[in-house]
DNA sequence: TTACGTGCAAATGTTTTGCATAAAA
DNA sequence: TTTTATGCAAAACATTTGCACGTAA
């Protein structure tokens, strides 16, 4: 796994002129916002994260849909299901490089899982990509449930 | 992984009588459906699946959702997230055994993967369960796939 | 200046819920 | 007969879309 940095964005800027695309403010704060999360986020929080600028005015929920969809087919954002009702989103391999995540039952943490368990085995033939999610009881969170104080 | 049988339909009416739930025609039509299947199936598909009985009447849609929601609570249905937008749902484990899926993403297929490519692998401290879905080209569409005549 | 992107509001699809009725226990 | 479940309709979400206006190229 690695971190995003603000390299990142350039990079992507790039990649979504040479496409065609233009480089509008949405695009680019929502970019701002993936490159800086530390876990893939559902719309709702990307938009929750934006800046509004002068004047009171913020970027539309439908935009930010409208981009995580662009980028998405771009193989520039990667969309991940953790088990509950809204996808996330975060920077695709390319960017981040090959992890898994990890969710806590107990407090809903999500951590990177940096080692792919699946590293080397045997997936059968005519695959060719795959999602992976752990699920369990974080360090934080370990000795409460031992003592039965929540509820995973 | 096993097969579903009717047997499973009995065992699971002991279980919901014994935690005080009422067996009832919608939830048995279900469960007979979620016994039958090859796959799991998105709540629409269960519902489309259930027989209309004499006089034209049918079971609602919400009463489908609400038993699956009952029976995963129970620990007797299992929910799964194959990529898209909605919930698929199937036997659990305890039923069906401990198995995977594939998507094929030409045609859209999912088959069983019945052995996991993660057992004895480790996974860190505090996992306790584990999400695993394969994609791919199935061995149907794999020629065509490689003739360039299906996008995936 | 022209094409493309965005805001806004309405539509869509999925899942949940309130309440009166029907069916199990 | 009493409690619990169901049908139906409406609500609650998540997401997409049509269209007029704004803005990047």
């Amino acid at each position: 796994m690695t971190t995003a940095t603000l390299a990142d964005v350039d990079r992507v800027r790039g990649l979504l002129t040479a496409a065609g695309y233009a480089w509008t403010r949405p695009r680019a704060t929502v970019l701002h916002v993936l490159v800086a999360a530390a876990t893939p986020l559902k719309v709702e929080e990307i938009h929750g994260r934006l800046p509004q600028w002068p004047g009171g005015r913020g970027i539309n929920l439908s935009s930010v849909y409208r981009t995580v969809n662009l980028l998405q087919g771009l193989s520039i954002v990667h969309r991940v299901q953790l088990g509950d009702e809204s996808f996330r989103y975060e920077l695709a391999e390319d960017f981040r490089g090959h992890h898994h995540h990890f969710v806590c039952e107990a407090c809903g943490r999500i951590e990177d899982v940096p080692r792919c368990p699946l590293e080397g085995a045997d997936l059968g033939a005519g695959v060719r990509s795959h999602h992976l999610e752990l699920f369990g009881v974080c360090r934080d969170c370990a000795p409460r449930a031992r003592s039965g104080r929540v509820r995973v």
